[in-house]
DNA sequence: GCGGCAGCGCGT
DNA sequence: CGCGCTGCCGCG
């Protein structure tokens, strides 16, 4: 093969290669990282440059050219070029598809990269001089806007307006067209928001990080509900800012954790930019090359937002590290939270994982010595923990769910001014519609599961597929007209308490109330400031919003969680418990936590309540390596799904002999096995996985079996994936 | 992932 | 005989 000088792209296709190309025409040669037109079977595509060699794998006769070179400098700077092929390696996924799919829409599509110079606003005379009280009664986000830029003298770029809630370009230019606000000239450098003092143990933790920039080190932020964790990422960024370097933070979705991003921007007004995925396509590139040129000193995102470039990477923060949302659950599996450690060490900056109840690979971590274990064991200020108390609901009444004793105890808190939120893990009205006359019962035609009876909206749901129907008056099977509704959900929760505290305000937060954008923004109102003094809802009640107020929390089904299959089903649950537990307690009282169960000798509630969640990880990392389940082992595994129901289970049947010829001794193949849901959209699933005691055989098999899948006979009739260290086991 | 192409059923 | 659907292939 003779000598050519050669550039590998990575398209976007499924292919486990890049692709050789000639230079083009012109014959510059385009820089690893920057973006190229090519032309790919009839098509031209975008791809990204990763090397260049003067050895091409094909014969010369067949290679085609460069059609154009987008980018003069690398759009993908070297750390992150390396950290997505590192990472395609891994997750065994294409690369083409991982360098690609990290960039904004318009520049994956080819979109120049150019950048706007950041517009300031300011106030005007009339501006400082308005009545905000008075324009917040008929417009929010105008007063919102106008608040914001109120809280500086200097102007402020739009970026530091980002966050805002809705829709506040629309309010900035009515704001203008009424002369109360401005354009201005940029201004040298914004005022920085005094740093709130920290205690003791803040202190500790917070110097344990700023004394370990500039090298790697890893650091498991452990701190309890309402123990200033973002005090101490406060103090770290201020440490990396002074350093002239580059902060990223990572949450989990971003628009639960509203007042995280705003303690962050009032803290660098206009050097902070916000990326997730409710932004439109150019305000998202707008974020990224803000970030990417170097711009903003401080990017928070959800995690996606891992992988965009930053100049002066100092330091990266992973909020909420044991949060499931953080590990993409489809196509490109990656975890964002063991992507930042490996960004991390190799850009040479430290990684700070933050929880309340972390997870137990990163507490594995801490406690193998690979990560600093940092400890917030006490509320910051007068705070006391909340008392949880397990209420034995055996043989008990219930009112849609809620036992007397949880009804008692939220008569006495309502009356004394607290306020209350109940945790049901269940939304719309009840879970299951039955025929009482044959036993008929609503199922999804395409899923392996009940559909949901939504009372309000008049239709049963598949919470699995998203299929819904209006709700006949008749049974399907034997026409009777005597339906009844078994179990209960947050709608029929909501229905019962309305009728027991006709004079409370009752405010429910669900996937279903909070659909119509600013929905959850308006409920939060409510419970803050308004005549909502009971709460409840599902999952998103247990992020950490900020509800002063509450005094009494009461978990309705701890039980669910307990016997799952999913061996993380128990971490999971004790997570959540104590989540929820941690929205109670007020500054001068101590919260009460009430849970409602059938098992209240179970171990893992026992320990739970009497030593908190530190022991009670502590206790399941024991029981994982007892039963040789990760941490303490490495798994894969290999999914396939198809409408014809037998051929997932024949594909991975061929997998695990090709699997099985290439394994070592310590490599273990089980299955393939159906999902635990095995119809789900019309589709059959099933699963092959595969389990090794340390990372290496585990990925020494991956990386010979996966590239020879898509020729196995099978693999055209199926769709498959491969998802190492997956987080669900379905 | 996507366009091209062969094979094939079906309609006129 | 033509058209559209399905399955399969290859892309540098």
């Amino acid at each position: 093969m003779p000598d050519t000088t050669v550039v590998q792209v990575a398209v976007p296709a499924p292919m486990d290669q890049t692709l050789d190309y000639l230079p083009p025409a012109e014959g510059r040669l385009p820089a690893p990282g920057a973006r190229v037109r090519v032309p790919f079977g009839r098509r031209q595509v975008v791809g990204v440059v990763t090397g260049g060699s003067t050895r091409a794998r094909i014969d010369g006769g067949r290679l085609k050219a460069i059609t154009e070179i987008l980018d003069s400098e690398p759009l993908i700077p070297d750390a992150v070029l390396k950290l997505g092929l590192w990472a395609a390696g891994y997750y065994h996924h294409p690369p083409g598809e991982v360098l690609t799919g990290m960039l904004p829409t318009p520049l994956r599509q080819g979109g120049r990269a150019a950048r706007k110079p950041p517009e300031y606003w300011q106030l005007t005379a009339d501006g400082h001089a308005c009545d905000r009280d008075r324009l917040a009664r008929r417009a929010r986000r105008q007063a919102a806007v106008l608040a914001r830029l109120a809280e500086q003298a200097e102007a402020l770029p739009t970026a530091a307006l980002a966050d805002l809630e809705g829709d506040w370009r629309t309010a900035l230019r009515k704001l203008a067209e009424q002369g109360l606000v401005e354009r201005a000239a940029p201004s040298a450098s914004p005022p920085t928001a005094a740093p709130t003092a920290l205690n003791e143990d803040q202190q500790r933790a917070a110097d344990a990080i700023t004394d370990s920039l500039g090298s790697f080190s890893a650091h498991l932020l452990e701190g309890v509900t309402g123990s200033g964790k973002t005090e101490v990422y406060l103090a770290a960024m201020d440490a990396v800012l002074a350093r002239g370097e580059q902060v990223l933070l990572l949450v989990p979705e971003i628009g639960l954790t509203p007042q995280l991003i705003e303690r962050f921007s009032a803290r660098v007004p206009g050097r902070i930019a916000v990326l997730h995925s409710a932004l439109a396509d150019g305000e998202r590139q707008d974020a990224w090359l803000a970030a990417a040129n170097g711009d903003v000193d401080v990017l928070i995102g959800t995690r996606s937002a891992l992988f965009t470039p930053l100049p002066r990477a100092g330091l990266i923060i992973v909020d909420e590290e044991h949060d499931p949302s953080l590990k993409q659950q489809e196509g490109f599996r990656y975890n964002a939270r063991d992507l930042a450690a490996v960004r991390a060490r190799n850009g040479d900056f430290p990684l700070v994982l933050g929880s309340a109840t972390p997870s137990l690979e990163s507490l594995h971590n801490a406690l193998a010595g690979r990560y600093r274990l940092l400890d917030l064991p006490r509320r910051a200020g007068a705070a006391r923990p909340p008392r949880l108390e397990l209420l034995d609901i055996r043989g008990q009444p219930l009112e849609a769910g809620v036992s007397r004793p949880v009804l008692a105890r939220m008569d006495r808190h309502l009356a004394d001014g607290g306020q209350v939120l109940l945790f049901l893990n269940r939304r719309g009205y009840a879970p299951v519609l039955l025929c009482h006359d044959c036993g008929w019962v609503a199922s999804c035609t395409r899923c392996d599961a009940r559909l949901t009876w939504h009372q309000h909206a008049g239709r049963l749901r598949c919470h699995h597929c998203g299929h819904e129907r209006p709700v006949n008056r008749h049974c399907e099977d034997c026409g009777s007209t005597d339906l009844r509704d078994v179990g209960q959900g947050t709608e029929k929760l909501e229905k019962a308490l309305a009728d027991r505290f006709p004079d409370t305000g009752i405010v429910r937060i669900d996937r279903d109330s909070t659909r119509r954008k600013g929905a959850m923004t308006d409920l939060l109102d409510r419970a803050r400031h308004g005549d909502g003094r009971i709460l409840l809802g599902t999952q998103m009640l247990a992020k950490g919003h900020d509800l002063p107020d509450i005094s009494l929390v009461a978990i309705l089904d701890c039980d669910q969680g307990l016997f799952g299959a999913d061996f993380r089903a128990p971490e999971r649950m004790a997570q959540l418990i104590t989540q929820v537990s941690g929205r109670a307690g007020r500054r001068d009282r101590p919260g009460e936590v009430l849970l409602q169960t059938h098992h209240p000798e179970h171990p893992l509630l026992d320990t739970l309540l009497r030593e908190g969640y530190g022991r009670v990880a502590r206790t399941m990392l024991q029981q994982r390596r007892d039963a040789a389940l990760p941490p303490h082992t490495h798994m894969a595994l290999v999914r396939a799904e198809a409408v014809e129901s037998r051929a997932p289970h024949a594909f991975l049947e061929e997998v695990r002999h090709s699997g099985e010829r290439l394994a070592g001794d310590d490599v273990l193949l089980m299955g393939p096995v159906p999902a635990p849901m095995e119809r789900r959209a019309g589709r059959y699933r099933a699963q092959l996985l595969i389990q090794a005691p340390t990372r290496a055989p585990l990925h020494a098999l991956l990386t010979r079996l996966v590239p020879g899948l898509t020729e196995l006979p099978g693999a055209r009739r199926v769709r498959w994936s491969v998802d190492v260290d997956p987080q669900d086991m379905f």
